[in-house]
DNA sequence: CACCCGTGATATCGGCCGCATATCACGAAA
DNA sequence: TTTCGTGATATGCGGCCGATATCACGGGTG
């Protein structure tokens, strides 16, 4: 099946007169009788009734006539994908993001993007800080949502700031405070994530807490947000979260604010080896500036 | 844009070897790598990436696969839809019929078809019977439905009977009656369908009526059952019209059976010149002996 | 009634495109 | 280092499809 066959049963079909047909196909008037005719062969069915003056559309040739409009149709919006693709308004475009920007961060940030490239599909991945820059690097990833730094040759722009805030179970002689200072949490136990699943944070953490003469010893670390509030609930430490978790309600868990307020900014983060018009376009998308999101209460 | 390039983008997809791909196309690897490259010039968009051993796909070639894919389908779809009309399973049939015909014995009949024969689509027209003929005999239609006789050549097939009934205004000495013998008719004004319009059912009341000694002077005529009620319902006359029209509950008229008992039938009428598969199928799914339905109450 | 114009079909030829064969370049595995 | 397998490249040939020229036919027109 050919769909330059398909085109001249439509051309036919619309204009029911095979020179303005071949006119409108831009070849001659003998070359189209012949696909006509090839057609008529192939398909084993009789198209158009040629008689007394004038060329009239058999019911099959109506029929399928109809099918094939959509069959080119269908090809035209090859190439228009194909257009859409090369200009960044359609394909795919891999996301990864830290396990903490999918609280609030990621449908806020995305939002905007959904709405002015319909056509580009999204697909979200969750993976730890290395994970992310590896899979930059080696292309499987388009763009990368972390805390900064991400370094490397990779370029980044903040485009989400929020404070880390004390978490820390229902009991607890801090719980009732209007904010805790770092100084405060000397000698109590700590749940903290990972160094190496998340050197952004940690690095703020740590900054934080030497400058209270904390030491760094975690009582228990945990991979996962979510998982790090599980175990302040049982009451096995506290916490430094970003205050997005606070979406999270967790039973038997408080939020304090923190003193001294330091900010944990969300980075995207992109490989400018591989930057790809659909990438580009995904970017302006992203705020200008860090959005820094209003209290959930 | 060709087919059989989007062909080549499948196989090579589905594949992910072009040496496999060709072989499933049938052709040799060389001008399989050159359908590639041209369609991959024409749409401006890289589609594999041919790395360290082996071939694998970039999100837009993967994007632009599945689209092909449907393109592809659309294409077969038209092969196998011409091969249905071929063999009478799709395509449009033409089916004319008398305005009576549309009460009970259409809905009946057309449902078998509807059923073994989904992808045929029925175009039905409502006409008068030398109209029909003319349809019929010019090939404007495929099969018409009317009250026998056809004649001149035409194939015909009697696919339903019922009897005609007297309908007659509420208020009427003879609406009482179990049933009417057309002698009781002599000097009652009668309201007709036009010889012209429907010879079959002129032919067998002006007998019915004839055996009574009953002249046939309509005291008027109308080209609609619905009409002939209407004048009914009106006091202008009595009408003989078939059972089926009891459907038809209109308020102020009342259906009598007539003796002597006198059927009209429906006959299913081809043009054996124009004879089709789909014409053939749909006639295989009409009864083979006359329905006579029910009562209707 | 003869002519002529316009229709789509047919005949013939030429160009070009796309295939197959042969070969190359490269990388991985042995 | 060799060898195998990959996809890319080079080249020549065959076939197909298109343009040109022409035909067959029918209807309108002087």
């Amino acid at each position: 099946m050919e769909l330059r066959l398909l085109q001249a049963l439509v051309a036919v079909a619309d204009e029911l007169h095979f020179g303005r047909a071949a006119r409108r196909l831009g070849i001659a008037q003998p070359p189209l009788s012949q696909r006509i005719r090839r057609l008529e062969n192939e398909l084993d069915v009789k198209l158009f009734e040629r008689n007394r003056q004038g060329v009239s559309l058999t019911t099959a040739g109506a029929e399928l006539a109809e099918q094939a409009r959509r069959v080119i149709a269908g090809a035209e919006h090859v190439e228009k994908l194909a257009h859409n693709i090369r200009s960044g308004g359609a394909g795919t475009l891999r996301v990864g993001a830290v396990g903490s920007a999918f609280y609030q961060a990621l449908p806020t940030l995305l939002t905007p993007a959904r709405d002015r490239l319909p056509e580009l599909r999204l697909h979200i991945r969750e993976m730890e800080t290395p994970q992310l820059i590896t899979a930059l690097l080696s292309a499987e990833l388009d763009v990368a949502l972390l805390r900064p730094p991400a370094g490397r040759g990779l370029r980044s722009r903040t485009v989400w700031r929020e404070p880390l805030v004390l978490a820390l179970p229902e009991g607890h002689p801090l719980a009732g405070e209007a904010e805790v200072h770092a100084r405060q949490l000397g000698g109590e136990p700590l749940v903290l994530f990972p160094r190496d699943s998340g050197p952004g944070y940690w690095d703020r953490v740590e900054t934080l807490l030497r400058a209270a003469d904390i030491a760094l010893e975690p009582v228990a670390e945990a991979d996962h947000v979510t998982t790090m509030l599980g175990l302040v609930a049982l009451g096995v430490g506290l916490s430094i979260v970003p205050a997005s978790a606070r979406v999270l309600r967790l039973t038997g868990v408080r939020y304090v604010p923190l003193q001294p307020r330091t900010e944990l900014p969300l980075a995207a983060v992109v490989n400018p080896e591989t930057l790809t018009p659909a990438v580009d376009r995904f970017l302006t998308t992203l705020p200008r500036k860090p959005v820094l999101p209003a209290d959930p209460g």
